[in-house]
DNA sequence: GTAGGGTTAG
């Protein structure tokens, strides 16, 4: 009973002060200091300045000489001062230990007001078990503060918990108060029974409820979506006058939720009339919602509806109607709008800016900027200019964006049109910014203007605006992919020396690349060695380049001499480098060497991949070296390397070269069939078909063609080659002659070594009519090889032979007096 | 303002 009477004479006491620290409260949002005596002013400061100095200990000396002093007003006013919860959490703990002092409610409250907003939930759980283990009496009002703390931070089921217990320990006597501040903290979770019971909870006490009682369960039912309960609570609420603008926004904002637009206008208008107002912030949540779901219409009209209530609206939301119209192709009504917003006295961002010139027109943009008021400041100025000299870049009016910079900047008046020149109100230098340079510069550029780039680029000082580094980055890159390169050479050393900007490593890699292009390998080497003091990376891609453009010219053993040069430099190149090397060294006859090289590669450490095996195991099996070809195949297969296609095709013409064609057949049947592997192709069973007739198998060879076509496998002109020749070496001219046929049908053209090889099958066998008719056929896709034509003489050697025959030399003649057999004929075949 | 470069049949 004694206890009792405590706690009552303590909430009496206090009540007051405590609904006055709340209403302050609810009003600043902050957590209000109790008023402490100037001596205790002092104090306050001391702790806070020793709390917040580092290195701090908490058992020093000056503390320790602090804490007898300690009170519960102390401390509150201490905690409210810190701007760090860890502090305010850390000063908590420090003051909890110190003897003969003991926190109270609002101490413990301070403090939750802290980490409540700064979201540790975690410290709110361990503050609330406090207040419970701590025996410390409260006042409905402080339990009320409480719980609400943890409602802020979603910890509802928490604050449902400390009301009983603290109800069962008897620490506090809950009031309505108390209750409603634990409805408003329920209503911000779904939880409907939790809820629902307590209020039952609340009548039974018969209390009566009030609109502190109902808003939240208002807040509840509109976040469940359960519109008839929201909409009784909310007529109960009407009817008992205890609607006000914190009711009307949570249902106005469901509404527009429920997209029910004529009901959110109906709603404000009613509650208009009984003096109720929507409040700033429902008007930004309402109109964004409106533009997010296309109701401009419904946005502008609240939007109005603000503006009359007396808010002055922020560029955040001009920004999204403004936005919303422009999609909606409403750009007239957009662009009044931008107006009145620059008229308010809102100064524009470019942000928004850039995106009113994604949508407008020429006509537009100018209007923008013919309507700039008169003395408009410079700046403003200058980001209008760079709009629309960013929008002509974009409409790729190149000239127009470079003939109204040079108009900006005064510097050829007489060659401004009038039209430009009327446009440009402000001139001078203050009105252009390096930005402006980099639209126009990046934009001639686009458009192959590199020498004009780079003039515009030299008229930069006159008006002293200053290069960037991707202004030098963008003429640089321009220059080298022109093969400017001197002049790219001097606007590198302007940079370092003139401009002290550093080169990027794009920088360096355009120069490097365009030396590469050049072929010019001892000037790459240099720049190398440049870019090794910077640390810049010369990209591979480039040294692959280069490799190849000197591989193709057989200049291999400079490209293997560049790359040896990489190294030495500390730029190691990948396999990818080294593949087109090993490649040139093959195709220049040096295997050995390649064969070095991939060595030399692996025992530094590279694994080689299935194509730098599949370099050398072609040019393995072309060079007829095939056991060496396939000690390597089985060298990958052991490194876990899938073989590709590629390398069973090669291995497959190896066998073949050295008459091996069982072997070759093994490998057909090895190929994988997996559909991503896509098995034999025709390279293959052209091959197979090659190799065939070569081995005196013609018949097979057959068969091959005819499997290849069941595979689903399309034969190419070299296939039509292969088969032809084949039969005609074979000695069956008349089915290689039908082959031809159907070569032609199909509309490929056969290579003359085809037609030797026919020619010769069929006059070999006395076929003189049929020869004729294929060289004339020959004739009609084709002209007569020249004389330093690889078959020029064996094509001669049939022509003798028909001549020397009575049934075709006539016709011979002709041909040859036609011209059609070439003037080097005539001398022989007289 | 920056990633695609190397392999097989005649």
């Amino acid at each position: 009973m004694r206890r009792y009477t405590h706690i009552f004479r303590l909430w009496f006491y206090e009540e007051c002060s405590d609904a006055l620290r709340l209403r302050r409260f609810i009003c600043t949002g902050d957590q209000v200091s109790p008023s402490v005596s100037s001596d205790s002013e002092q104090l306050v400061s001391n702790i806070v300045s020793i709390f917040t100095k580092k290195p701090f200990h908490r058992d020093s000396l000056e503390l320790r000489n602090l804490a007898p002093a300690l009170t519960t007003k102390v401390v509150e006013s201490v905690l409210n001062r810190f701007k760090s919860w860890k502090i305010a959490h850390e000063f908590f703990d420090w003051a909890s230990s110190q003897s003969g002092y003991m926190h109270n409610c609002y101490t413990i409250n301070a403090l939750a007001a802290v980490l409540s907003g700064a979201r540790r939930n975690a410290e709110m759980k361990t503050l609330s078990s406090y207040l419970v283990n701590s025996r410390c009496p409260m006042t409905p009002g402080a339990l009320g503060f409480f719980i609400r703390c943890l409602g802020n931070v979603g910890m509802v089921e928490e604050a449902d918990a400390v009301l009983n217990q603290a109800k069962d320990l008897g620490l506090c006597i809950p009031n309505k108060y108390t209750y409603n501040c634990l409805l408003q903290a329920i209503s911000r979770s779904n939880k409907v029974e939790i809820l629902e019971m307590r209020l039952k909870e609340m009548t039974d006490f018969g209390w009566e409820l009030d609109k502190f009682t109902l808003t939240p369960v208002l807040q509840m039912y509109c976040n469940l979506g359960r519109m008839k309960c929201a909409m009784r609570v909310f007529e109960i609420m009407g009817d008992q006058d205890w609607l006000d603008v914190h009711s009307l926004s949570i249902m106005v904002l469901r509404l527009s939720k429920l997209c029910l637009t004529d009901e959110v206008f109906e709603l404000i208008q009613k509650m208009e009339s009984r003096n109720i107002r929507v409040n700033e912030q429902t008007f930004c949540i309402l109109i964004h919602g409106f533009v997010k779901e296309s109701k401009l219409d419904a946005a502008l009209e609240l939007f109005d509806k603000m503006k009359r209530s007396g808010f002055t609206p922020e560029i955040s939301l001009y920004d999204t109607i403004i936005e919303g119209l422009c999609k909606k192709g409403q750009l007239k009504r957009a662009l009044d709008l931008y107006l009145e917003m620059r008229e308010s006295g809102i100064s524009p961002d470019s942000k928004l800016l850039i995106k009113l010139s994604n949508f407008f027109s020429e006509e537009q943009m100018i209007q923008l900027l013919e309507e700039l008021p008169e003395g408009m400041d410079t700046k403003t100025v200058t980001l209008y200019y760079n709009l629309l000299l960013t929008f002509y870049i974009k409409a790729g009016l190149t000239d127009k964006a470079h003939i109204m910079l040079r108009g900006i900047m005064g510097s050829d008046s007489n060659s401004c049109d009038t039209a430009m020149d009327s446009l440009i109100k402000f001139k001078g230098a203050g009105f252009v910014s390096t930005a402006s340079f980099n639209i126009v510069i990046s934009g001639l550029i686009q458009k192959g203007e590199v020498d004009s780039a780079v003039g515009l680029f030299l008229d930069m000082g006159q008006v002293h605006c200053r290069p960037t580094v991707e202004i030098y980055n963008n003429l640089i890159e321009a220059l080298c992919n022109s093969n400017k390169l001197d002049v790219a050479k001097d606007l590198l050393r302007e940079m370092e020396a003139t401009s002290g900007l550093s080169p990027t490593q794009f920088t360096h890699n355009c120069i490097f690349g365009c030396l590469c292009r050049r072929e010019d390998t001892i000037g790459a080497i240099d720049m190398v060695k440049v870019m090794r003091v910077y640390v810049h990376e010369p990209w591979i891609k480039h040294s692959s380049d280069l490799v190849k453009r000197l591989c193709n010219k057989g200049r291999v053993t400079e490209a293997c001499s560049f790359l040896a040069d990489l190294v030495e430099e500390g730029f190691v190149p990948d396999i990818v480098a080294y593949s087109t090397a090993m490649r040139g060294l093959i195709q220049t006859h040096k295997i050995d060497q390649a064969m070095e090289l991939f060595r030399d590669l692996q025992a530094q450490g590279c694994h080689p991949d299935v194509v730098a095996y599949n370099i050398l195991i072609s040019g393995l099996c072309k060079a007829k070296r095939v056991s060496e070809a396939d000690k390597l195949f089985e060298e990958m297969l052991e490194g876990g390397l899938f073989p590709s296609v590629v390398t069973y095709n090669s291995m497959i013409d190896g066998w073949c070269q050295i008459g091996d064609v069982d072997r070759a057949l093994l490998c057909l049947s090895k190929i994988s069939r997996k559909a991503q592997e896509g098995g034999p192709d025709v390279i293959t069973y052209t091959t197979l078909i090659d190799g065939l007739c070569n081995a005196g198998k013609p018949d097979e060879a057959l068969t091959m063609w005819d499997e290849m076509k069941r595979q689903g496998c399309v034969p190419h002109s070299i296939t039509f080659m292969a088969m032809i020749k084949g039969l005609s070496k074979s000695g069956r001219p008349e089915e290689a002659r039908s082959y031809l046929k159907e070569m032609l049908r199909e509309g490929m053209k056969p290579q003359i070594y085809v037609y030797v090889a026919l020619l010769e099958a069929l006059i070999s066998e006395q076929k003189l009519d049929e020869t004729f008719q294929v060289l004339r056929e020959m004739l009609e896709i084709g002209s007569f090889p020249e004389l330093k034509d690889k078959w020029h003489v064996a094509l001669r050697d049939v022509l003798a032979k028909l001549v020397q025959d009575e049934r075709t030399s006539s016709s011979i003649r002709a041909l040859v007096a036609e011209g059609h057999l070439g003037p080097h004929l005539s001398d022989t075949d007289r």
